[in-house]
DNA sequence: CTAGAATGATCCATAAATGGGACGAGATGT
DNA sequence: ACATCTCGTCCCATTTATGGATCATTCTAG
């Protein structure tokens, strides 16, 4: 027992989880594949499949992104070989950048 | 119990987790906020702050989103006003689309 | 170089997610 | 109409992730 348990989520948050959920429901639909059967081809059980459809914060990224890629959902807008490509691009930025964040930081901003 | 607990995922979904954990670390850096900073305005462990930059499977979508939308960055390529537009767009293809995949439809579309 | 701070990693109790039923409602094809 | 399939939802045992503390490491500012 240490916390209240109860989750807030922002607004926007939720609201990506919900679109992420419906595009894959949308997609699993235009090809025709039942939950079950994505559900199978992902491992993991049809109910998981379904809260992951219906945007449900609890779910694991490992779950819903195996999802995804199973019903040819495109994550962030880029096709597998752009991934790829993204991820070196991102790893690049490490070397460009501090990698711990120091004191005297230029002020938190709060904007959103 | 009973279950290889072992899960297995594809090498796209890993690619995206990892590239959402780089990206919100690349996001958090540039606006110099520190991990226990995001943790605690995000309400979770600074630990799992950093297993979600890390982009490990297990942690769930809320929490990561959460810190995604905290650290500034915009999922789906999209802006807030645009994330519930997208929201709209998709919830109105259900009424379009058949609500359940019944046997051998329209035949499998594979186009991308 | 040194001190201070942030990160990265590990351990463990417990709160939460997941799997696997089972059920009814609704839709579809015959 | 009927049989069948899918979806949506519930419950509950078990697995798992999470929080919190602690320690080592790496970085930064002075």
């Amino acid at each position: 027992m240490a916390k209240p348990a109860h989750r807030s989520y922002s607004r926007y948050a939720r609201e990506a989880a919900e679109l992420l959920g419906l595009m894959i429901h949308n997609a699993r639909i235009e090809r025709g594949i039942t939950v079950a059967d994505v559900a199978e081809r992902a491992g993991i059980s049809r109910g998981l499949a379904h809260r992951i459809e219906k945007g449900e914060m609890g779910s694991s990224i490992g779950a819903a992104f195996e999802v995804a890629a199973i019903v040819g959902l495109r994550l962030f807008d880029a096709e597998p070989t752009t991934l790829t490509r993204h991820l070196s691009m991102e790893r690049g930025k490490l070397t460009l950048l501090p990698q711990s964040v120091r004191t005297g930081r230029t002020k938190v901003k709060d904007d959103f």
